[in-house]
RNA sequence: GGCGCCGUAGCCAAGUGGUAAGGCAGAGGUCUGCAAAACCUCCACCAGGGGUUCGAGUCCCCUCGGCGCCUCCA
């Protein structure tokens, strides 16, 4: 079975081949950083990084890029509100952003290209495209030249006369077309600029993401990742740029597109104001981060997420009960034998990778995931040999690694290491209490522990415990 | 208006044409000194109406409802 992904290109699911064996290029648009990154991004950001998670677990060496736009109109009205400099304020945001993306258990981009250290490539690429006829410079600004590019409209679907309909063009531009997209805009009075031939000012939006991916990947793209709402015009205009550039496409062979994040029935964003940012939700819990992954992978990345309280502890519970499956890891007594649970095993993770390779279908990965926690706990009241539970126990967290999520608290790694032994000093004690029927005394060391953060469990097989 | 997406149980949600995964909540049961958890069992006329087909949640058309994009957007 082979990987299949959605191609916004095509519009259909099609197998996945890279360009280059063994190596998945993937740019993935990131944010303009002018404030808080909110849940939305979050979605975007958790989608691609399972996707990306994934690949490298199917042996792909992946390169990741994704970008900050850090110089743009409204990153200067923001900053000239709060009485900074421009990059000032950027600087601020990323730094936010990456915690914020750290909070959420999201691997790190290979490359992080901002658009400010750029700005040769783009002069570049731009001097290019003039010099193929492609752009023009009008008034200090320079403009694609849209009629001159063959393909305008193919990944958004749109005729050059719909587009004419919408198109607008601002007071003080001088476009020969209405459909023309600014590559570099001439710098207002005061405003932060950079020199080019054509004058002081700063690049259009759309040709950083066309420099970047040239420059740190190499020109044609296997994946090319971003929200939907990203199609038109960013999107199509890269693919303007770079194929009108490069002379050759695809530009990118894959365009994945995640969905919006809804709230009170609209589309999450900045303008509208009705979000959640990142870091409220990481402020409520420390949990809260793995929840929310658990939260998107319950659903499909092409699909709107609808944010609410209500969903959002159902996932707290999901999440809990996935974790189920680590528990007592040591506390089982050989008995019984682990045929029926290794059966299990392999099918789950066969069930588990189809799924995924159904254009990650992480619902159906997380059935697989649940199928296996169920098969774990019953070997487990059953008395399977800890080896056998190990082993099942231990493909659960390989595979939930897989999505992101970490199933060990990180008490069960380090911090009760060296409490171990003095938990299962007082667990036997308790257990010989219960014996000669001590409840009072038994209860006391459960409760006792309960409130320094050790739960425990009294089960068939004797008593498991774990920290909180 | 143009280009698209979606409508599956109280909630979230998956679903290659062959009588519906999974999670949360709920009901009953097992285990247990108690508690908690776990385990077992139960819980869907797939928005509505036509059509194609031996057979449709799945394909086609229409209606109703929700959403996105149409040069700020993840």
């Amino acid at each position: 079975m082979a990987l299949r992904v959605y191609n916004t290109l095509t519009r259909r699911k099609e197998e996945f081949k890279t360009i280059e064996p063994g190596r998945v290029r993937m740019y993935v648009c990131g944010v303009t950083v002018y404030g808080p990154a909110h849940i939305g991004h979050g979605f975007m950001v958790l989608s691609f990084d399972i996707i990306r998670r994934y690949l490298t677990w199917l042996g792909y060496d992946v390169l990741h890029a994704q970008n900050f736009t850090d110089v743009d109109d409204k990153i200067i009205a923001r900053a000239a509100e709060v009485g900074i400099e421009p990059i000032a304020l950027a600087n601020g945001y990323v730094d936010e952003w990456r915690r914020d993306i750290t909070g959420l258990g999201v691997l790190p981009p290979t490359i992080e290209p901002r658009a400010t250290e750029e700005i040769a490539g783009m002069l570049e690429m731009i001097a290019g495209l003039i010099a193929r006829g492609l752009a023009y410079e009008a008034g200090g600004d320079v403009y694609f030249r849209v009629r001159a590019f063959e393909g305008y409209g193919k990944l958004s679907r749109r005729s050059l006369d719909d587009l004419l309909s919408g198109a607008r063009v601002e007071i003080g531009e001088q476009k020969e077309d209405p459909l023309d997209f600014a590559l570099w805009k001439a710098a207002k009075p005061g405003e932060v600029s950079w020199p080019s031939p054509w004058g002081p000012g700063r690049p259009g939006w759309h040709i950083e993401c066309s420099t970047m991916s040239l420059t740190h990947l190499g020109g044609q793209l296997d994946i090319h990742g971003g929200g939907t709402d990203l199609i038109f015009p960013h999107h199509e205009n890269e693919i303007a740029q770079s194929e009108a550039y490069l002379g050759q496409e695809p530009f990118a062979r894959y365009w994945l597109h995640n969905e919006m994040v809804q709230l009170g029935g609209t589309k999450m964003s900045k303008s509208l104001g009705n979000l959640v940012t990142i870091r409220e939700l990481l402020d409520r819990g420390p949990d809260d981060g793995q929840i929310y992954r658990f939260m998107v992978l319950t659903g499909h990345y092409r699909t709107p997420l609808t944010w609410s309280e209500e969903s959002f502890e159902g996932a707290r519970r999901g999440l809990e009960r996935l974790r189920s499956g680590l528990r007592g890891r040591d506390a089982t007594a050989a008995r019984g034998d682990g045929g029926a649970l290794a059966a299990t095993l392999a099918t789950a993770e066969g069930d588990f990778r189809a799924a995924m390779d159904d254009d990650f279908n992480t619902a159906g990965a997380l059935a697989a995931l649940f199928e296996l926690v169920r098969a774990i706990n019953r070997s487990r009241d059953e008395g399977v040999p800890a080896a056998d539970l190990g082993a099942a126990q231990a493909k659960l967290a390989e595979l939930a690694g897989v999505l992101g999520l970490q199933l060990e608290s990180a008490g069960d790694t380090a911090r009760d290491l060296a409490a171990a032994p003095f938990i299962e000093l007082l667990l036997e004690t308790r257990a010989e209490l219960r014996k000669a029927k001590q409840f009072a005394l038994s209860d006391q060391i459960r409760d006792r522990l309960k409130a320094l953060g050790v739960e425990i469990e009294d089960g068939p097989q004797g008593s498991i415990w774990r920290i909180t």
